[in-house]
RNA sequence: GCCGCGUUCGUCUAGUGGCCUAGGACAUUGGGUUUUCAUCCCAGAAAUCACGGGUUCGACUCCCGUACGCGGUACCA
């Protein structure tokens, strides 16, 4: 039986880096049908932050990385590593100096072992070994204590870690060794890094998952995108669903050089995500998304019904690469815009003769004699039709005289198509709005 | 300093001795479709495979060295 585990430590929120270990974790596991669990490494109480286990846990939900219940506090579990240790200064493996616990390293000979990652067989000089603490004198074990004990206990194989921990290897093996229990398989995943090069952390930016989902980014694109950091599923396909993933999945087919995190792509898989997805998918993503970022500066605007985004899903779709890009391009459907001038000496159409931002108000005049004396239910071929004849009156460009409404409508050069958003507004407040830009001017 | 790991387009990568005068994706440039923006389609630029030695008929692929990068070197994980 496989058995792998994600251990983070609760001294931050859950990191977007950890989300490629978990994931590597839950498929090693998932592949071989397998127990995927988690583990809470609570044991350093000066760095414990209060809040970051339930956000390790609401995140690891979030992202469906699904995880054995309970997951293992081993700030619980002080007695049973407190035995461990005394148990290895019995033996004579370990002593105790400074109210700490001691493990005794020897000093000769070599340490082998293969990492499961590229295969590779890495050797340590035991004469560069130190003692190190196995039990501090507060009480809790050190990393490398908790380590051993819980991997052991939890049958865990492979061991699945941040390459971080590979200078640490000959300190677990020689400890499992000294306790008399068989010693796991590890597997290093090489570091992810920042453009910098550097370890990917905080000073590049905010890297706790939960900012990525309050960003808009889709769970799927952010599992899909990490899975690549390092692996590369069969075929010429980068877009992978997690059961396919699973399929697919093998350690040593994971790479040993570390990786640049690199958001645009995530950003670009986002969209594909968004663009294929199910409208009505869509729509509840949208919808959960503007209900959680709700309070906060984003969404300024009344909230859509449930109704009111699905009609607007098929308009934006293509256009969006997070959820949060829905509220500024969509924000004019539900309240009236704030209008700026500039926006419409922007639109002055250059060489065209004998038209200047004064004329555009008595092209937008036009264009409320043309709304008003259109038939309701307006058209979309009467609309079309109607103002390209208009732009050959005044002498404009047809896109010119659409662009001209668009903002009138809407206060933005960008938008959804014109003529859908108009039928989604209604042809009483298209008026009402047109109406209001003219007495504004 | 010492120990460990790593080194193919800007980024993620394909590549396990000849198929590679190095392929794909993102980004980027140009063009097409389009009433905006996107999407979509087409085309292009972009790596002397870190460098130097070997091994071999032949190396991006194997070996050694150097450089550089990163990680570790805590009663932090």
């Amino acid at each position: 039986m496989i058995k792998t585990r994600f251990a983070p430590s609760p001294t931050g929120m859950m990191h977007i880096g950890g989300v490629r270990t978990a994931l590597y974790a839950y498929l090693v596991a998932k592949k071989n049908n397998g127990v995927f669990s988690l583990r809470i490494e609570d044991t350093d109480r000066n760095r414990f932050v209060s809040g970051a286990t339930e956000d390790i846990i609401a995140n690891m939900r979030w992202l469906g990385l699904n995880f054995e219940e309970p997951p293992i506090i081993q700030s619980d579990r002080k007695e049973i590593y407190k035995q461990y240790a005394n148990e290895l200064v019995k033996e004579g493996a370990a002593y105790e100096k400074d109210g700490a616990i001691w493990f005794k390293m020897p000093q000769t000979g070599q340490l082998k072992f293969t990492d499961l990652i590229g295969n590779r067989e890495v050797v340590f000089d035991l004469k560069d070994q130190k003692d190190f603490v196995l039990l501090k004198s507060d009480g809790f074990p050190t990393y490398h204590l908790a380590h051993v004990v819980d991997d052991h206990e939890m049958e865990t194989n492979p061991v699945i870690r941040a390459d971080e921990w590979m200078s640490s290897v000959p300190k677990h093996i020689l400890t499992f060794q000294a306790l008399g229990w068989e010693v796991p398989e590890y597997a290093h995943l090489p570091l992810i890094l920042g453009t910098d090069r550097s370890k990917l952390s905080k000073r590049h930016g905010a890297m706790g998952v939960s900012e990525f989902r309050k960003d808009g980014f889709l769970p799927e694109a952010i599992l899909n995108y990490m899975a690549l950091l390092g692996w590369t599923p069969p075929g010429d396909k980068e877009i992978i669903t997690l059961e396919d993933m699973i399929k697919a999945f093998s350690l040593k087919d994971v790479h040993s050089t570390p990786a640049v995190f690199d958001i645009t792509k995530l950003e670009w898989m986002n969209g594909e995500y968004i663009r294929k997805s199910q409208i009505s998918k869509l729509k509840s993503q949208i919808w959960e998304y503007l209900m959680e970022i709700s309070g906060e500066a984003l969404a300024k605007v009344e909230h859509p019904t449930e109704d009111e985004i699905e009609k607007v899903i098929p308009l934006i779709k293509d256009r969006i690469k997070k959820l949060s890009d829905f509220v500024p391009l969509t924000d004019f459907l539900w309240e009236k815009p704030e209008y700026d001038k500039a926006q419409f000496e922007k639109l002055v159409p250059s060489g065209v003769e004998g038209v200047n931002i004064k004329d555009q108000k008595d092209v937008l005049g036009k264009i409320m004699e043309k709304l008003e004396a259109m038939e309701k239910p307006w058209q979309a071929e009467v609309f079309e039709k109607t103002f390209r004849d208009l732009a050959d009156e005044t002498g404009l460009k047809a896109g010119d005289v659409f662009q001209l409404i668009r903002v009138a409508v809407s206060g933005q050069t960008v938008t959804p198509p014109l003529f859908e958003s108009i039928k989604i507004l209604g042809e009483d407040e298209v008026v009402k709005r047109v109406a209001y830009l003219i007495a504004l001017w």
